[in-house]
RNA sequence: GCUCCUGUAGUGUAGUCCGGCCAAGCAUAUUGCCCUCUCAAGGCAGUGACCCGGGUUCAAAUCCCGGCGGGAGCACCA
């Protein structure tokens, strides 16, 4: 059709003007009784944000999982893992489970199990189940003994940069030649005290070292840790990988749909031909991309230079997309979550900016958030004729959120910004009081009452009586790296004065500083800038 | 280097498996208008995209081949 377009334009054009002699009335009248179906307004497709189905289903008892490593706080990352496979229980009346897997003293420790925790409650997610993988040490090192014994494990004790050597270069060692016996006397010289040394011996999978999957080639099952470990302290010293874990627990929970992100994809063959050397049941595996917001890292190797150097005071600095950073700064968990339902299950990484998650946050918060008035840099102004010296102000424009009575004293406060630009007989409104006409400028403004009628022309602006003014510190988080480099101005502060109703609200509760943005209170002191 | 994954408007995605209903949907950003005593929320409208090159086909965002870009794995981390 497409290279015909030449043939076709004339005679499109003919019709089309035969068409354009007819009156437009007689046009209407006539699709209307032949295509009424033209007429028909098509429905606007309704916002989507639902997650694909899972495939195979049926007549199974859906049941997913989320399976941190308590070795550090969480972030919006683990948000998207946790809230998609929570999605997906619900969707199918399953369960989720929430496995901690903390094979690797060391690294764990308490405070981030309990900051995941803590994390996941705030999101909202419901856990059926809480298990730790350290729980099921015995049970891991039963299945380690049935692939000893099938052959499909063996102990190296080769060193780590041999290992390494070969498995770049498909090579196997002679560690694979043992036999039975010698294997399982070097599995129970792991176990032995005075046996192998943390670094000295391993069980590996026989996977195939020629495999173009660099996770086949005969990946580490256990390892010597002799470390502390933070539940367990010192119960265990030999301790399996995520290699083996993972899959095996996945299989013996009933997980049916394991999602996880796309880094893991390449193991999938390798914890399918485990379970299979097993003959334990196989998981449906799905994979998505990482999340990112823009300038705000997640890695630990990022974060953690600029805290160790003072840059950064903790993880939970509102510039940080850690679960608690985004809630100190005032970000609702409802807003993550359909944020992340917005990004799909995609493989793509995303890359977000932070103004996607901004957008769905101001829509929760908008109908909360009661109007205050704030000033930057207060100017005086001084108002003959007032016709009143108190006033009552609504909270909220469009949601019923109460009203507030302000006393209005000698003096009020106007914002620097709004009062630079204004000379002798301009006229302002001050909202909600009225309209002002200016009198006198320079180090401190007078001005006279006009009236209350609201005009187009002129500046409506916000003000605070001075008697009823109270200053508070508000800490402006900013993109924490452009272009890679860590923004130095990344936190501002800024001394601002707000009504004396601040006062009167709770912690926690969100604000909108009329014409400046949303804040979250933190102190009476002090508030957050979540964002404009 | 080898292997795998991925590439749709400024940004994030839907659609790709099973080619036609996609001259491509949604959100966000942006522009304009309406509403409004906020530069909010809400309503309406506009701008804006299938990485490139071949091939198959009546028909390709969708299938095939080849480039190029991005990411990941090659840990005794998960």
């Amino acid at each position: 059709m497409r290279k015909k377009v030449k043939e076709i334009s004339p005679v499109i054009d003919e019709v089309v003007s035969e068409i354009n002699q007819i009156p437009l009335e007689q046009q209407q009248k006539e699709i209307a009784e032949k295509y009424p179906e033209l007429l028909q307004v098509e429905e606007k497709k309704p916002e989507q944000n639902v997650l694909p189905p899972l495939k195979n289903t049926e007549g199974k008892n859906i049941v997913t999982r989320f399976p941190p490593a308590p070795n550090g706080y969480p972030h919006i990352g683990h948000a998207k893992a946790a809230i998609i496979s929570e999605e997906y229980a619900k969707m199918y009346e399953g369960k989720i489970i929430l496995r901690f897997e903390d094979t690797n003293p060391g690294t764990e420790r308490l405070e981030y199990y309990a900051a995941i925790k803590v994390g996941m409650d705030w999101l909202g997610i419901k856990f059926n189940d809480e298990q730790h993988v350290s729980d099921d040490i015995p049970l891991l090192y039963q299945k380690a003994e049935q692939l000893i014994n099938s052959n499909d494990a063996y102990v190296c004790t080769c060193k780590q940069d041999d290992i390494s050597k070969d498995r770049r270069e498909m090579r196997s060692c002679k560690c694979t030649t043992l036999n039975l016996e010698e294997n399982q006397k070097r599995w129970k010289n792991m176990f032995n005290e005075k046996g192998y040394k943390e670094g000295q011996a391993l069980l590996r999978f026989r996977g195939d070292m020629k495999s173009g999957n660099t996770t086949m080639r005969d990946p580490a099952l256990f390892r010597i840790n002799e470390k502390h470990h933070a539940r367990l302290e010192q119960k265990y010293k030999v301790w399996p990988t995520y290699d083996f874990s993972g899959i095996i627990l996945d299989s013996l929970n009933d997980v049916t749909h394991a999602m996880r992100s796309k880094e893991f994809e390449l193991r999938k063959e390798l914890h399918n031909t485990i379970l299979q050397k097993l003959g334990m049941r196989i998981p449906e595996f799905l994979f998505f991309g990482r999340l990112e917001l823009v300038g705000m890292p997640v890695s630990k190797s990022a974060l953690k230079p600029l805290i160790e150097n003072g840059k950064i005071p903790w993880y939970d600095d509102p510039r940080l997309p850690t679960l608690e950073g985004l809630r100190r700064r005032g970000i609702r968990p409802e807003a993550v979550r359909k944020f992340i339902l917005s990004l799909g299950l995609t493989k793509n990484d995303t890359n977000s900016p932070f103004d996607a998650l901004e957008s769905f946050n101001r829509k929760i918060i908008d109908h909360d958030s009661i109007r205050l008035n704030l000033i930057k840099n207060p100017k005086k102004l001084s108002i003959t004729n007032l016709p009143t010296n108190s006033i009552e102000l609504s909270n909220h424009p469009t949601v019923d959120l109460g009203k507030r009575i302000v006393e209005i004293g000698e003096n009020i406060l106007l914002s620097e910004e709004d009062m630079n630009d204004i000379s002798v007989n301009d006229e302002i409104r001050l909202m909600s009081l009225g309209n002002v006409k200016i009198t006198e400028t320079g180090s401190k403004f007078t001005g006279e009452y006009i009236d209350d009628e609201l005009k187009g022309n002129v500046k409506k602006i916000q003000w605070i009586s001075e008697d009823n003014a109270h200053e508070i510190k508000i800490i402006i988080p900013k993109q924490l790296f452009i272009d890679e480099k860590f923004n130095e101005e990344s936190l501002q502060t800024l001394k601002v004065f707000t009504e004396s109703h601040y006062l009167k609200l709770k912690d926690n509760d969100e604000i909108q500083f009329i014409r400046f943005g949303y804040c979250r209170k933190e102190s009476s002191h002090q508030a957050i800038f979540t964002h404009k």
